[in-house]
DNA sequence: TGTACATCAGTGAACGCGCGTTCACTGATGTAC
DNA sequence: TGTACATCAGTGAACGCGCGTTCACTGATGTAC
């Protein structure tokens, strides 16, 4: 508990520079996009220092996961754990489908960039991906339930593939049909949880 | 013309043969998850004679990515191409969301497993890839309107996010969770085309 | 029909390069007295 | 308060390895005569 408040030490803060950066470039470059040496020159210092912070990179992959996922999660509870569901769902709808989602590749959920990868990724990662799919789909389904809908667990499922999906597929196009899949989603998926009229 | 009967000679067919064993383990293994070598080992030959049938990696990733969407293409006309359009919409989704196609990752569409990487292929390659997007898209868009639902163009966006999205997460995620995601989606997507009752 | 030769798909050794990892060392920090 | 010393985060040279690519060569095939 007091571990939770205390200053952070001096290799602490290094630690958690380092998986910034792991995270970031391997929400942009895959997980096996980004070495060992170029990685610690993202976080200012040389390669030889890594092995002070982790076991070896599967270890870093790993820990990159998961701080990705924290992440995720606050982001979920920020949109979802207010009071009213059906605005936390359209909000998080218009953020998870926007514009600056197809855009910064390295900022935000690692679900649409990495879940192809996340069969092939060292096996503590791979775990910890699995379990953040299963904790961003729970938090759908609570949010769904809210709002009254039948069929809450089959139908966050659904929701959930179709936003990560979206994303991924926005990626993947030219800039014209990426903007217009979105569009054309955050209408569908409205529409179905009846989020169109107001708020 | 005569060129697409004409029989294929010795080096076509080798050459044919390297592309499926390089769709294959793109499939498997990601577009930079194989080797030069071990494809070549794969398809029967030595390393040295890559160089004989693609000017360089990048040129096989290309010819191979318009492989897996020529084989993706067939498996749409298979389902789409036929008087009913109920009858074949519901079959595909019920193929596309199949456990099959959760656990063979070497084999059928390359949408799941390779759209999030798809950013990071070169050049050539990408384009094919988002080109291989679209017409899927157009594919599904007109056995939607066939259907006479409303809003055919943002409704095929919707269903293709979906059906990708439901078998990349599948695959992310335990035994277990994965047959219960494609299981659920199959449901809904199906409820939401009126696929239910009949065939 | 049989021989000589050109063609060319495929071989395998070699290359330069970047990777993950190791390890002897440095030098700033903070505690002991 | 000032000095001596232990600690340890970080440095940077070195390693073995697998990668994509090159290239001189081989040997089977088929055409020319």
């Amino acid at each position: 508990m007091a571990e939770l408040t205390r200053e952070l030490t001096h290799k602490e803060r290094t630690r958690a520079r380092i998986l910034d950066e792991a995270a970031k470039a391997m929400r942009a470059e895959g997980h096996e996009g980004i070495g060992v040496a170029d990685l610690m020159k993202r976080a200012g210092l040389t390669h030889g220092g890594f092995y002070a912070h982790f076991r070896n990179r599967d270890d870093l992959v790993a820990h990159a996961v998961a701080r990705m996922f924290q992440d995720s999660g606050a982001m979920l509870a920020r949109h979802l754990d207010q009071g009213d569901a059906a605005a936390g769902l359209s909000a998080l709808i218009d953020y998870y489908l926007s514009d600056a989602m197809r855009q910064n590749v390295d900022k935000g959920c690692p679900l649409p960039g990495l879940s192809g990868e996340a069969r092939r990724m060292p096996e503590a990662a791979r775990e910890r991906f699995g379990a953040g799919i299963v904790q961003f789909r729970a938090a759908l389904e609570r949010a769904i339930a809210a709002l009254g809908l039948p069929d809450a667990p089959a139908l966050s499922a659904s929701v959930l593939a179709e936003l990560v999906g979206a994303v991924t597929l926005a990626r993947a196009v030219d800039e014209g049909s990426g903007k217009e899949i979105l569009a054309s989603v955050r209408a569908q998926l409205k529409g179905r949880l009846g989020l169109n009229g107001s708020s």
